[in-house]
DNA sequence: CACAACTAGTTGCGGGCGCAACTGTTGGCG
DNA sequence: CGCCAACAGTTGCGCCCGCAACTAGTTGTG
């Protein structure tokens, strides 16, 4: 019965069944459940293990990375919230955190009183250092290492068409 | 053909730079990134809007779902759970919640009195068309027109490695 | 039968998240 | 110059989430 259901799907890809509950296609279900609960699955080991052994959210990796690749190792909230794809509040009290921690410190910007600089210091470089290196090699185990070259390349094309900002991060230079 | 890249991928596919700080190739970056990146844009407009329009979380929407599509329109807690990747004790409160708004009943399973039977009531069936018929039609254009057949399919196929619960879903039948 | 091991569900707690309201600063425009 | 809109950041709040501790009922074993 999805045979023809297959083809159409592009054209209405959702129905409603004899009871009036609606369902999609099985492919379109499998990816977009799929989606929700891969992305659960491994988010939700990452964290746990970024967090027991660094201390750290996938987010607070995530800004911190980002100061460690910026120019002069410092970025204003504003710009981290744009990047990161946090909002502002949240950005805001992450770096709080972090700082409490000594691993950034804020500066008030010089050429604007209402802006500050959140920068990265020593102990925050080499915690970002030891962390990327255990959470690269868990995300290798437990994604890349289940999928071929082409899965990846398709991956990124189809992901990169949600979220162009995720390309110019951490690697930038390119 | 992919062979090589494969294995070369699978010995280091993410390295160190001059100072430190790892990062992957830029496909595998773009990859998993996106995935993240995806995920989160998608399902905060996804839930806003579920939210806005007819009350219900995401989660909140799966298990009334998963409910309306149950023999008997009921499930123990425990099964829910288990069929939706929440913790039961999740499961337990949102339940709570759908019961105040009267949309499902707690009956105590006349077989085994520490269970309970989640059941949706007319209200509830009532309420998970609509917010399907709407939801779908926004995973639709949020999602998959953004996608063609064979991406759709690539997608089914990888996620489905990682989530093979998913599968057995309200579509179920099949 | 009695006792231990296990299971279903509930609840206290802490953490993540964004929105909205608020402070202080800036910049444009009359 | 003075004023107001826009902006950077902070904080109160409420929602979502899981873990751990707890209650209560079940099952297996001597």
């Amino acid at each position: 019965m999805t045979e023809n259901a297959a083809a159409k799907a592009h054209a209405c890809s959702y129905e409603t069944d004899e009871h009036g509950l609606a369902h999609w296609t099985e492919a379109h279900a499998d990816a977009w459940i799929g989606l929700l609960e891969t992305h659960k699955q491994l988010t939700r080991a990452l964290d746990a293990e970024l967090t027991a052994q660094h201390g750290l959210s996938l987010s607070g990796l995530e800004l911190l990375a980002r100061l460690a690749a910026a120019d002069q190792r410092q970025m204003h909230l504003t710009q981290l919230a744009g990047a990161s794809g946090l909002s502002l509040s949240r950005v805001s009290r992450i770096i709080g955190g972090l700082e409490e921690r000594k691993l950034v410190e804020r500066h008030s910007c010089p050429s604007d009183a209402r802006a500050v600089h959140a920068q990265i210091n020593d102990a925050g470089l080499a915690l970002v250092r030891s962390a990327q290196a255990t959470h690269f090699a868990s995300v290798q185990a437990a994604f890349f290492d289940q999928l071929d070259e082409n899965e990846i390349a398709t991956l990124a094309c189809v992901f990169g068409r949600f979220a162009p900002r995720a390309s110019g991060r951490c690697d930038a230079g390119a």
